[in-house]
DNA sequence: CTATAATAAAAGTCAAAGAAAGTCAAAAAC
DNA sequence: GTTTTTGACTTTCTTTGACTTTTATTATAG
């Protein structure tokens, strides 16, 4: 089996308990006894941006590389939660589905902030009868919105 | 770790307590084991002007180093614009702020759509006595999280 | 008692050395 | 002939230390 298949695996294996994996490039190379640029080449060839993965390092003292998953299903997910939404959204509903948001990283944590303010009860100052109406209105296009 | 990095980390948790920090530079490698010139590289790295400190010292006896967080003219124009939105707020008045957001760079192309989606007209469907009513509220309180 | 000179106590500068990661093309393997 | 492996060379960031500059204090001369 190629080596470069074998740091694949064991980059990837790393995923399963890490949501972003950061190595040290020399580490990684003297542990699968292979030139350190091998590494860059596994990067370059396996972790690319429409593979789902979004890499940066750092050189010099402390140096190392990161890799972030990028769910590339990010658009998929949401254009079906919006579907699950329906007309109406109550105010710890949305509170629910804006922090799994949050957990799966389908936002960041100023994005969750903006959806939860503009959904939030106190926001909504609004006779019952328009609120989840509203919310869930509101919710979905600003989901639409985040889907790219 | 990098020694830079725990250094940068201890002053900037100073600022927890402190508005101006003060430190003594040969105190402070001493405290950390390295020579007093990597403090000077930690403060040219790190507390930069665009990083939003301020920098000042004094040599010869009782010599010292301090640093201040410049007040981020961003969070500023955003408290601003709060308070200058009154009780109510119209679609296009909303549409041209927010365009001014994006202008100057207090908000990202992102965060502007979110912005604008959750205070349009066609969103807040609402009777007319609400809408400009919410849209104000909506709107600060979305503000209020971009603001740090 | 001042005014100056010497000394000490800081912080600043800058370049060299060290510690990573990046690049790219040649060689090897498939 | 395409993909993988290898290694020499480059770039970037950090650490270190010798040397300089500034400021405060202390000692000395008048």
């Amino acid at each position: 089996m190629k080596i470069s298949d074998i740091i694949e695996e064991f980059i990837k294996e790393l995923f399963d308990t890490e949501e972003v994996v950061e190595i040290q490039r020399n580490d990684l190379a003297q542990h699968f006894n292979c030139v350190p640029s091998q590494i860059n080449y596994v990067i370059a060839t396996r972790f690319k941006p429409d593979q789902g993965y979004y890499v940066e390092s750092k050189r010099g003292g402390g140096g190392h590389i990161t890799i972030k998953k990028v769910s590339n299903t990010k658009s998929e997910y949401i254009l079906h939660i919006i579907n699950s939404i329906g007309e109406k959204i109550t105010d710890s509903e949305a509170k629910i589905l804006i922090s799994d948001f949050l957990t799966y990283n389908i936002v960041n944590t100023k994005e969750a902030k903006l959806l939860r303010v503009a959904t939030s009860d106190n926001v909504l100052d609004l006779p019952k009868e328009y609120k989840d109406i509203l919310r869930a209105n509101i919710l979905k296009n600003m989901l639409v919105n985040l889907a790219d």
